[in-house]
DNA sequence: ACATAAATAGATATCTTTATCCAGTTTAAT
DNA sequence: ATTAAACTGGATAAAGATATCTATTTATGT
């Protein structure tokens, strides 16, 4: 249902949340979530200009989140690669002016409201709050921040 | 969220189900519901693979439902053209033994799962008894039963 | 200044989805 | 039997999504 692209934007926003403000390139958060690398590439450019992370270039650039993790959600990130569009007239009504959707589309619109919410409401905070069993984070992140509690 | 494929599916079970019964041709559908005729018809024969509705091929054939609206969900007409999968396991994870997903695809996975819900909870039934405002069906219909309760 | 690391931009390649067309087959009506 | 209507299957084309590569620009450290 959700595409490559923003499955790969979500996951680079979860590793530069998970990165705890310290800037990652293109390669760390690559190797991290497992995403092929030039693509990626793309994909950040995306959430640059959607202005969700800001990069530097050149030696010791990279990339950091724009705002806190507390502060950007799973439909900005969506947003960010792929205009979520809501229907907002059915498309089978060839005068614009119904202002009510026909029943099917209606709970089309329905399941995508649900999920907007859903994804509203999640925050990149709330997302790393959770026990994370995802593997390549932990081990990618135990090199980021070496010694980081002790 | 929604491919056209998908789109093109519920809208042709849509016409078939309002059309009561009747047999309707591609050709039918496709006006009805304003969808390519040529391609209609690769969706209506995954429709038909997947048992959804039967075909009668040579003059005076067409497609009907194969069950009553009320036992045709938006769900199996999904699941016809394109095959709904869950996340089972977090792609991110190499070997395959956790259990739980990550707290990424736990709540990725959440949302597919209150779509599916949703579409498993609403029939064709339903979708026909609410208002219908979409012109071009009740145009269509009034063709295709031209003096029924009269 | 120079070399190096890194993002950016553009060109290109591949795969999937969407769409069209045509030849073949089946069936009803004449 | 012939004809016309209609589904079926295959080939093909166009568009979009996914992916890669290369050259360019920017910044850092020596």
């Amino acid at each position: 249902m959700f595409s490559l692209t923003i499955e790969y934007a979500m996951r680079a926003m979860v590793a530069l949340a998970a990165g705890d403000g310290q800037s990652m390139t293109t390669r760390q958060i690559a190797e991290t979530m497992m995403v092929p690398q030039s693509y990626l590439s793309k994909v950040l450019q995306s959430l640059v200009r959607a202005r969700l992370v800001h990069s530097t270039r050149g030696l010791k650039g990279g990339f950091v989140l724009a705002r806190g993790p507390e502060d950007l959600n799973m439909m900005e990130i969506l947003n960010a690669v792929s205009p979520y569009k809501r229907i907002e007239t059915c498309p089978l009504d060839l005068d614009e002016h119904s202002s009510d959707l026909c029943p099917l589309h209606r709970r089309l619109d329905q399941a995508m409201g649900m999920v907007q919410e859903a994804f509203e409401g999640t925050t990149l905070a709330e997302i790393l709050s959770e026990d994370n069993p995802c593997p390549t984070l932990q081990t990618q992140l135990a090199k980021l921040k070496p010694m980081e509690s002790d």
